[in-house]
DNA sequence: GGGATTGGGTTGCAAAATGCAACTAATCGG
DNA sequence: CCGATTAGTTGCATTTTGCAACCCAATCCC
């Protein structure tokens, strides 16, 4: 896990990086997806170490991706269940799998992803204009926005100016 | 790092966790994003350790997100680009920050994406099925694509017969 | 040309995270 | 009541991280 430092303060993508940056907190959050809720499931179907299991689960419970409930029918099993929040990451999730099935050897087409009522498989996730047409990364900035913390900002701002001087040096 | 589990074969999420999951390389990349290439740049702007990071570039670079090329104008320095395939994860990283921003304490409204020639925000990145619909979480499956490893296909089957067997117990 | 500086590393060592196996404490089924 | 099951915890070995010092080639400065 990374330290905490200065210039990160409140990007969102260093936040998510201290919770999910493991090598295991987004397999556990595929399980549940897939249907795993009791401690067992996720031990045996994941491989992963006890102790690192109640560790993470702690940590996706705080953080309000999982909610823990104890069984009614049976008081020694636990159930973790995505919570609305956990289940938000569904993109992410989807958006990851495709990028690995195009980018990385050995697993296209090793899973589909469809919609249940139809059977139909889903579009490939993209990024989109305000009016709908497809941007490719270079067609993006990033800015601060309102609530970005001086660092941040410092971070963004900085980007952008560099941005504009490799533009005005391609076509001066 | 987790260790290789037998049943995890090729599972994209599984095989991008071993690549990006730690605690640094979504902030390298994010930081290639915003402009950085040279070594100097990734370690004062991110605050890792050299060592660390010398070790990642070289993860990235065999895993063809980054290519590293010697400056023409001063050999000393190295530029780290990314690829086509490193530009390809804009989806996850807007994704990812998008949640952030929805669903972690102190970080929404602290990045804008924008399209860099009309300066519009981009719109939300969503699921969509095959005609258009977005879709909930709820609403999704994972199947095994043609190419799944015997290990993957059984792990996804039996995802969907227990959907299958919890569906029918709610509406027998 | 030559000494200082810079850029991109490597190395050694301490601290933290991870993995494994054995151990608990409740609860259940018979 | 007894053995099995569930969700943990604990102690210890291994691996990964972080930090600081060192290295060496290329460049700067005069």
């Amino acid at each position: 896990m990374s330290k905490a430092n200065p210039c990160h303060g409140n990007c969102p993508i260093a936040r998510v990086t201290a919770l999910l940056g493991d090598g295991w907190s987004l397999m556990i959050i595929r399980e549940a997806f897939l249907g795993s809720g009791k401690f067992n499931e996720f031990e045996k179907r994941l491989g992963i170490a006890r102790n690192i299991l109640t560790n993470r689960l702690r940590k996706l419970v705080e953080a309000g991706l999982l909610e823990r409930k104890a069984s009614e029918t049976d008081r020694r099993v636990v159930e973790y269940r995505l919570t609305r929040s956990g289940r938000a990451l569904s993109p992410v999730l989807i958006a990851l799998s495709q990028w690995s099935e195009q980018h990385l050897s050995d697993c296209s087409h090793s899973v589909r992803y469809v919609e249940r009522a139809t059977g139909e498989e889903i579009q490939r996730i993209k990024v989109l204009s305000a009016d709908g047409r497809e941007l490719d990364a270079g067609e993006l900035a990033m800015l601060p926005g309102p609530d970005a913390d001086p660092a941040l900002k410092a971070r963004l701002v900085a980007a952008m100016e560099q941005a504009g001087r490799e533009a005005a040096h391609a076509a001066p």
